[in-house]
DNA sequence: CACGTCGCTCAACAGATGTAGAGTGAAACC
DNA sequence: GGTTTCACTCTACATCTGTTGAGCGACGTG
């Protein structure tokens, strides 16, 4: 309605898009390993296209795997119903491309890293024990294994239980942590 | 001492072996993205011959990543000492080359989950809650997580946790839930 | 309507990969 | 000691990879 004919520009910019969600969906499902030539046939386009948008596939990989990590998010709560996905059963795909990809490209795996240690130290900042910062880490840790298990594992037990069921134990679980007084001489 | 000149066959089965340790070593460090070339570069060895011991990469790589999980463990305290590696700060190279594949080979994922099945399974038999599988299964997916966060990813505040206090508080924190009331109506 | 721009495809290359088969030299055997 | 066995290496091949540069044809502009 904006534009009935699209330009050329407007034309070129829609590829361009085509090309990252492809790009996406690929990295989603292979990991690093995947091909430019997968993801062309995915965006229903010449391998070499993608190169003329995006340079080379160590850039794509970039962007692919940053999308949507630059959201703030601020509690746990929120955190664990994006991560643990309540009403979808599965993970958008950027989320998906990094998490396939990080134990196998050293580039995935320092994205994650920054993430996870983001996350964490916003969490130790609402507690006041000795060990928050190792215990902020335990929680997100955690919850990165939940998420794998779930949807990439389909671990019995996490991937056929419900979402909202699911989010509330591990919330109830989650937040046990903090409150228990050390019982250690 | 048994042999002071080792046997032809010997020899063979120990040249074998070098190459199956080899294949672990590199597939815990490049996944299943792992080449033929550098796991005979690393054994020593020429290419060709890797494949005349093991058949196929293929073969190779489930060799290596079924290595040592068919002990069998029972009680979470042991698998947490297993896993968190309280003594020594590296995985074991099978543990490293399925955990680092997982998520990229559809072989090393079955494998995975049917091992946290496993686990879970004679976990939940220790619980008599409703929900004692997917409180279980949550359990297991947690130790991974945290597993994956202090080896593959190096996450401050676990990658540089002491052992045994990472694994004092991992055991505390993961006690708690199975005995905590449900606070919920 | 003619022309130039440019989004896109075609064709090709150099390198790496899994794998097969011939060849080689030393160990085992008679 | 001569011959056979066989653990191992060499060479080769087909395939797939990322990447490049030339070419084409439709769109926008004069």
């Amino acid at each position: 309605m904006t534009d009935q004919q699209p330009t050329r520009a407007q034309r070129r910019e829609a590829t361009a898009a085509r090309i990252l969600e492809a790009a996406q969906e690929e990295f989603g499902t292979h990991g690093d390993g995947a091909t430019i030539r997968g993801i062309a046939r995915r965006a229903g386009v010449d391998p070499s296209l993608v190169l003329q948008h995006y340079g080379s596939k160590q850039a794509l990989f970039a962007l692919a795997v940053r999308a949507d990590l630059d959201l703030d998010h601020d509690d746990v709560p929120r955190h664990l119903e994006e991560v643990l996905d309540v009403r979808l059963r599965e993970l958008p795909a950027p989320t998906r491309a990094l998490m396939r990809s990080m134990l196998t490209s050293p580039q995935a795996t320092e994205v994650m890293r920054t993430y996870l240690q983001e996350r964490a130290a916003t969490l130790a900042a609402t507690m006041d024990d000795e060990q928050a910062a190792t215990r902020a880490a335990l929680v997100v840790a955690s919850i990165m294994g939940v998420t794998i298990a779930r949807h990439f594992l389909d671990l019995p037990g996490l991937a056929d239980a419900d979402g909202s069921d699911l989010a509330e134990l591990v919330e109830r679980w989650l937040d046990l942590a903090p409150d228990r007084p050390t019982q250690v001489p």
